[in-house]
DNA sequence: GAGGTATAATGACTCTTGGTCAGTGAGTGA
DNA sequence: TCACTCACTGACCAAGAGTCATTATACCTC
């Protein structure tokens, strides 16, 4: 049992390895770049090496994206956490601020986010770890619902589904990140992302409190 | 000269042909499956003519992008022709409204449009045609910053900035238009894309209209 | 209409790269 | 020592984007 229990450890381990080696070559170089002898060569194993521990190429960016999402989630889920006080504006705009924040430091990540909503991952990954990412993003979204939730029950927003509201706001800040994703972009709206974020985010809010 | 002429316009037509003979594969198949090799094979020429007449497979798909940005602004701007008479709010529900029927009715121009934030055209596409699909889709914001504009002006909209607000609005419907795209979260948020889209759309009108 | 030239078109070829699989050898247990 | 397992290897394959030497066509001039 110890042996088998040592292989399987090994095992995980490796497998990180090959993860760790594939995030620095993405990261550095780009999503298209890199090959997968590339990443091979990097985490010191042979290419088929690689296919013993994931189906393909866009499986491993898949397990990236569920990484980054992870992350994410921790720091949306950190501003939740103190239940009890704040008002539910002041959280919502604690979980906007914890996504502009990710997606500020953590540039390589956010635009694997994006990436996913393109299209290519949906043909080429297994609909289980496909399923999975779908269900880590809405986990976001969720805490955005439940605030918005808390927030109608206490009387601050007037809307009435919490879920229509919450895929709303999500939205105009998802699109906002993305529309300023580009530099030319930036210059030709004349503002940059943080003051376009924030502006989106305090128009929605004032949609959700404004009593119709 | 009469030759020259007619060699130009048959050069013409024949990168137009090509340019359809694309529209029908990648529309039909996805824009990942069908290769130059096909498209060469539905446009009736070789895959070395294709070349003459583009640079690459990737500026193929951005000449059918713009085709696509043309009749999304083509639809706009008819909303925007009546200049009289309607307020600012029924111009701009308009604006909204012809970008939700342009992606309902033209759902692959609309992925298009879409991939294009999101793909990797920026690494292989020349710089000109990159810059043409992004003024192209600036233009379109532009109509909403007027739209949101005169809306200030008419007393309708409390905001500092047009083109700050403009941005909010389309990020937000564009947003909600790339959340909904997914049938799974459709089925999550319980609501269909119309009923988000026009969800979201009151919802930032209230913000704007909002005195402060 | 013959010869010469410019232009358009071809398709066999190269090169890159994602993915495969028969074979290797280190480790394990009897 | 021998049989067996299993992680690992890297030569190999297939597909597809892009190239280019060659061929075909149309046109012009004399």
């Amino acid at each position: 049992m110890t042996t088998a229990e040592r292989r399987a450890r090994e095992k995980a381990q490796r497998r990180q390895e090959i993860l760790d080696a594939a995030r620095q070559e993405f990261f550095e170089r780009g999503f298209h770049t890199p090959t997968v002898d590339d990443v091979a060569a990097r985490a010191e194993v042979s290419k088929g090496t690689i296919y013993l521990y994931f189906e393909s190429k866009e499986e491993i960016l898949a397990h990236l994206l569920l990484e980054g999402l992870d992350l994410l989630l921790e720091e949306m889920q950190a501003v939740c956490k103190p239940e009890a006080s704040q008002s539910a504006q002041c959280t919502l705009e604690g979980l906007a601020g914890a996504y502009l924040g990710f997606c500020q430091s953590h540039p390589n990540y956010f635009r694997l986010i994006m990436a996913f909503d393109r299209g290519r991952f949906e043909e080429s990954i297994s609909r289980r770890l496909y399923q999975k990412v779908l269900d880590k993003s809405l986990q976001g979204l969720n805490l955005v619902a439940q605030t918005i939730e808390q927030g109608k029950i206490s009387g601050e927003f007037h809307i009435d589904d919490p879920w229509q509201a919450a895929g709303s706001v999500w939205a105009a800040l998802n699109g906002v990140l993305v529309l300023m994703a580009h530099p030319l972009r930036q210059r030709m709206l004349r503002n940059d992302l943080a003051t376009m974020f924030q502006a989106t985010l305090d128009l929605v809010v004032k949609g959700l409190k404004d009593g119709q």
